[in-house]
RNA sequence: GCCGAAGUGGCGGAAUGGCAGACGCGCCAGGUUCAGGACCUGGUGAGGGUUAACCUCGUGUGGGUUCAACUCCCACCUUCGGCACCA
């Protein structure tokens, strides 16, 4: 993989720390000065951390790794340039607190334990110290006297006492239900972790299935409203808008549909005399939208229900109300069971096996054509006494709303496609926005010269025509008054036997003795009456609609989603969109039958998992007293060392005697521990706290009001001020920990609520083939060979050069060659002493230009740098650095070397690279400023940032560009300051620009920020 | 299907209304070398041109705004990420 390097010479000795001996060749040799400087930095207590008042705290994390065993070029590409931003931020005064730690706990450890027999402890203690000389050779600042491992019994006995908490505060509790399981993990799953559309698990890709299980579950879903809120923080708009969407916060209302019984409705869906069918009054229709009175018909009290049973439902679109003509339960809807009469309950339960039989992928297909089967029972629409078939359908979900909806075909995609399926009826009630209807017209139904009488009447048409129907006249029409226009003409000409439709605004069938509107359920079979005894070809169809969909023109009006004006619905008919929806609510909310509702799409976060390696849910189940949490004071309730793994892959403490059997700690009599753990991301909700004073109390009993850390150095530094990790954690750890956070301040734990100020997330590097990196794909990047060979100066330089840091991107080692020979140059710019033949000369003027011209250099580049660092943009920033260096190598050949303004480029080119590449900057500074044996304080990375000089960082000449037209012509030389008026004289002199503008009209010039100048000529 | 991000030389990328291609890789030529590597110098978007000056075109596609558009607006295409029968 990696090639032979010839850039490492052979037989270089070992280095010394002794004295004036710490520097060794003259060459740059990363191999030598990097593990030096790393051994010298720790022993001198460079990086302890320190709490100290007097500085500005800085709390900078990265997301903490998982000790798999191997430092991949991912850990690097995320941790390298946060360790570049924290020591800029240490070097700009803060006194910065970067700590290590790792999640210690999940299932590679127990895969381990079956293949090779080695203990979970084991294999993740000896992955641990072999990835702790991995981050070291990073380089980074690394607060390792802070670290904190989340296996460690010190360290999950909080994690526990966390639990507990939780527990008493009513944030915890366990529950009987189906979720999702991964068959290979052999555990069950929290939905965050189940990803894509073939839901599997996101940790082995293996599709998860549904198991019926008793679970422990935190009550995320009390903070949905507050999570949603991001207020005070800086986070990427991404990540926001990632958690809004898994939030899926929806508002509408819950409506009551009461169950009727039948006894005293007859038909099918169609009204009662005198409801819904009732023609639009125009009173109701004008400009007043009254809030209909009380009167209006209620009709849980104005029909016969024998049955109190109700079905509630949710709904986004309550304006739509009127349009319910069927409703649809989940098969799994407990109602179902009840209300399915005899007929009917082979059908459905033959349907409900299947669904269930069905997996999630199959079921949740997107293009899945639509099932389902009518229950044989029926509701009342609570707005207008409609009687409206149940059916059950597994496009609707158990889990979400209420898991039964009002099925609006004529406004809802997925009704639209299962009312014309099973032939229900569609009843438009919201009027289309675009005022748009259509109307075709077969050849031969009308008599006379339809289509010269609708040119003259101004309506647009054209011929259309469908195979084996014949061609009809296709009618565009706009608003109301060429509808109204429209009917009256058609009527004129409709032969008898015939009619024709609009469609779109104005919903209708016109006979050719008069019009019949699709107003209501009654009117749709009204009107497919008449149709089914006019042609025997219109028999196929049982709903206007239905007959509709088949002339292909028409598909595209026949079903809107959207809000308008409400028609066919009793007094609301005439209510605008932008207010029908919360009026209805309201009134709904007023007649007792509905209420304002919010559903959201979050679920309670399942925290069960049946393995044994991880926390230990501490709760006991007593056959006399129930579930029981275990006592503070006997945390940690500790796993079991001597537990077997089973190689079957279940959960070991399920089978050791020793965990299992406890006393019951109120009755003292026998009971079982849960034998379940904690999901990892419990671990890491709180990791960042850990830091502060980790393993804080070991040792020493637990009680519920203690602060888990120690409470003097949490005040110091908490909350986090700068946190950065990979977007792939958006909906799990980022909203886990935001949750946990708000948990513990309204526990008093904490006085924030949200644990992370700032973040930024990088990108992901990808495989050399562009896939994500992981063992089976054999893709995964070794980063130590390629230290080995340029470095880690050079691998974090290279890292934080290929791009933008958000960016990421498949491994591409091309380059890395570039980056090593331009640090060779810094450290040859610096070290090596120029010869006595360049620069000679020079003349005293030329001297003081040239001189000028480093320091403008030297501070431009400054003042780049600064602002890249602090927005993350490490790859312009090292850009802006080369040039400088490759710059001074130019300037050291003439006169200003040695010069004070050469000695200061040097340092700033140091200062500024300290961040990035803190081996060579360290070697460099301390050659240049050191005094043989090493002292932190003239550390590089302990000395303050430099600061600018705007004057000397200004321009002094720009290139004034100046076009013709906005076309680039000729580049002029000016004076930054130059003013208009010169810089039109400039101009004007060049040749160049003289025979452009030789015989044309400059009609207007513009000057733009001193450095262009455009001539607008005509 | 919905939401979001992105599309620029042979490659990674830079420029967020004002010189398109900074910086780096690669490539070409020259220097150095016994030679190769390394290193140094110069060149390197396409087309035209007396191979000179210079001109034309060029940032996914098509329109638009502007003196001026990679950048802003509209429509579309492609890729990636997220969600996905969410009522």
């Amino acid at each position: 993989m990696v090639p032979r390097s010839p850039l490492r010479p052979c037989g270089e000795g070992d280095f010394s720390f002794m004295g004036d001996e710490i520097f060794m060749a003259d060459k740059y040799i990363s191999q030598d000065i990097e593990p030096k400087w790393q051994k010298l930095w720790a022993e001198s207590g460079l990086y302890t951390t320190r709490q100290d008042p007097e500085r500005p705290k800085f709390y900078f994390l990265t997301m903490l790794p998982y000790p798999s065993g191997d430092l991949h070029i991912g850990h690097w590409y995320a941790m390298t340039p946060s360790d570049a931003a924290a020591r800029y931020r240490r070097m700009k005064g803060y006194n910065v607190f970067f700590p290590i730690g790792f999640d210690a706990f999940g299932l590679p450890a127990e895969g381990a334990a079956i293949k090779h027999g080695i203990h979970p402890y084991t294999w993740t203690m000896t992955n641990i110290e072999r990835m702790r000389g991995q981050l070291r050779s990073m380089g980074a600042m690394w607060a390792w006297d802070h670290e904190a491992i989340t296996c460690d019994p010190r360290y999950y006995a909080w994690t526990q006492w966390f639990f507990l908490k939780l527990y008493e505060h009513g944030l915890a509790y366990r529950k009987f239900a189906p979720v999702d399981f991964c068959p290979s993990c052999n555990t069950t799953l929290a939905r965050e972790q189940v990803w894509g559309a073939d839901r599997h698990c996101e940790r082995c890709d293996t599709p998860v299935i549904k198991k019926e299980l008793e679970q422990w579950f935190f009550k995320i879903t009390d903070y949905a409203d507050e999570l949603l809120r991001f207020d005070d923080l800086d986070w990427p708009e991404r990540i926001r808008t990632m958690q809004t969407n898994w939030i899926g916060r929806s508002e509408g209302a819950e409506v009551v549909f009461p169950i009727d019984t039948g006894d005293s409705v007859s038909g099918i869906g169609y009204s009662v005399p005198g409801i819904g069918a009732q023609p639009k009054s125009p009173e109701s229709s004008n400009t007043q939208y009254p809030i209909p009175n009380t009167q209006h018909p209620i009709p849980n009290t104005q029909y016969p229900i024998s049955n109190t049973a109700a079905i509630t439902v949710f709904t986004t679109r309550p304006d739509t109300l009127w349009g319910a003509t069927f409703m649809v339960l989940a098969p799994e809807h407990p109602l179902v069971e009840q209300l399915t009469t005899e007929q009917n309950r082979a059908a459905v339960d033959a349907y409900k096996l299947q669904a269930d039989r069905q997996t999630e992928i199959e079921r949740t297909a997107a293009d899945k054509e639509k099932t389902g089967v009518f229950i044989g029972a029926y509701a009342i629409n609570p707005v207008n006494g409609q009687r409206i078939p149940i059916w059950i359908a597994d496009y609707v979900m158990v889990t979400y709303g209420t898991g039964a909806i009002m099925a609006v075909p004529a406004h809802d995609e997925r009704d639209f496609a299962f009312a014309l399926k099973f032939g229900l009826p569609i009843i438009p009630v919201i009027e289309r926005p675009d005022d748009l209807a259509r109307s075709a017209v077969w050849d031969g139904s009308v008599a006379g010269d339809f289509g010269a009488a609708s040119t003259a009447a101004g309506f647009t048409w054209e011929w259309l025509a469908i195979p084996d129907r014949g061609r009809f006249y296709a009618v565009t029409l706009h608003g109301d008054d060429q509808v109204t226009a429209y009917v009256e003409l058609l009527q004129a000409h409709l032969k008898a036997g015939h009619w024709a439709d609009v469609v779109g605004r104005g919903w209708q069938v016109v006979f050719h003795d008069g019009p019949l509107a699709l107003d209501s359920a009654a009117a749709d079979a009204a009107i497919m009456a008449r149709c089914h005894a006019g042609y025997d070809y219109v028999r196929q169809f049982a709903t206007t609609m239905g007959m509709w969909w088949a002339v292909e023109w028409y598909r595209d009006v026949l079903y809107h989603a959207e809000y308008g004006t409400m028609i066919h619905s009793d007094a609301f008919s005439g209510m605008p969109g932008d207010v029908a929806k919360a009026q209805v609510t309201r009134w709904l909310a007023e007649q007792g039958v509905g209420k304002f509702a919010i559903s959201y799409r979050l679920r309670d976060w399942l925290i069960s998992r049946q393995r044994y390696w991880g926390a230990p849910i501490p709760m006991i189940y007593c056959p006399a007293c129930g579930t029981v949490p275990a006592p503070y004071e006997d945390l940690p309730v500790l796993l079991p060392e001597d537990a077997e793994i089973p190689a079957t892959g279940e959960n070991a403490l399920k089978f050791h005697a020793g965990f299992l059997n406890v006393k019951c700690p109120q009755c003292g009599g026998d009971a079982q521990r849960e034998t379940d753990t904690m999901d990892t991301f419990m671990c890491s909700s709180w990791y960042h706290y850990a830091y502060v004073t980790p393993y804080w109390k070991a040792g020493q009993k637990l009680s519920p009001d203690e602060t888990p850390w120690e409470p003097e150095a949490g005040n110091y530094w908490l909350p986090v001020d700068q946190y950065t990790g990979g977007p792939e954690h958006a909906t799990m750890h980022l909203l886990y920990t935001r949750f946990f956070t708000k948990a513990l301040r309204d526990m008093g734990v904490v006085s924030f609520g949200e644990p992370m100020l700032r973040l930024f997330n990088q990108g992901i590097i990808l495989g050399p083939d562009g896939n994500r990196m992981s063992k089976s794909k054999g893709n995964v990047v070794a980063p130590d060979e390629w230290v080995e060979r340029y470095g880690a100066d050079t691998m974090r330089a290279y890292l934080m050069f290929i791009g933008p840091w958000d960016a990421g991107g498949p491994w591409n080692s091309q380059g890395i060659e570039g980056v090593r020979r331009f640090l060779e140059r810094v450290w040859n710019v610096v070290v090596e002493v120029r010869g006595q033949e360049s620069g000679v000369g020079s003349q005293g003027a030329e001297v003081e230009a040239q001189t000028r011209a480093l320091r403008h250099m030297t501070h431009k580049t400054l003042r780049k740098v600064t602002e890249d660092i602090e927005a993350f943009k490490f790859n312009t920033l090292l850009a802006a650095s080369m040039e400088f260096d490759n710059y001074l190598v130019k300037a050291k050949e003439t006169a200003v070397y040695g010069t004070p303004a050469w000695d200061e480029a040097l340092d700033m080119l140091l200062l500024m690279l300290a961040p990035e590449t803190p081996h060579i900057a360290e070697e460099l500074w301390q050659r240049r400023h050191g005094r043989g044996q090493f002292d932190p304080a003239t550390s590089i990375h302990v000395q303050p940032w430099p600061v600018w000089d705007p004057e000397l960082a200004k321009a002094e000449t720009v290139t004034l560009v100046v076009q013709i037209n906005g076309k680039v012509r000729d580049k002029i030389e000016a004076t930054a300051d130059i003013s208009e008026a010169e810089a039109r004289e400039l101009a004007l002199a060049s040749p160049i620009i003289q025979r452009w503008l030789e015989g044309k009209t400059v009609r207007k010039v513009i000057f733009a920020g001193g450095k262009l100048l455009n001539f607008v000529v005509g």
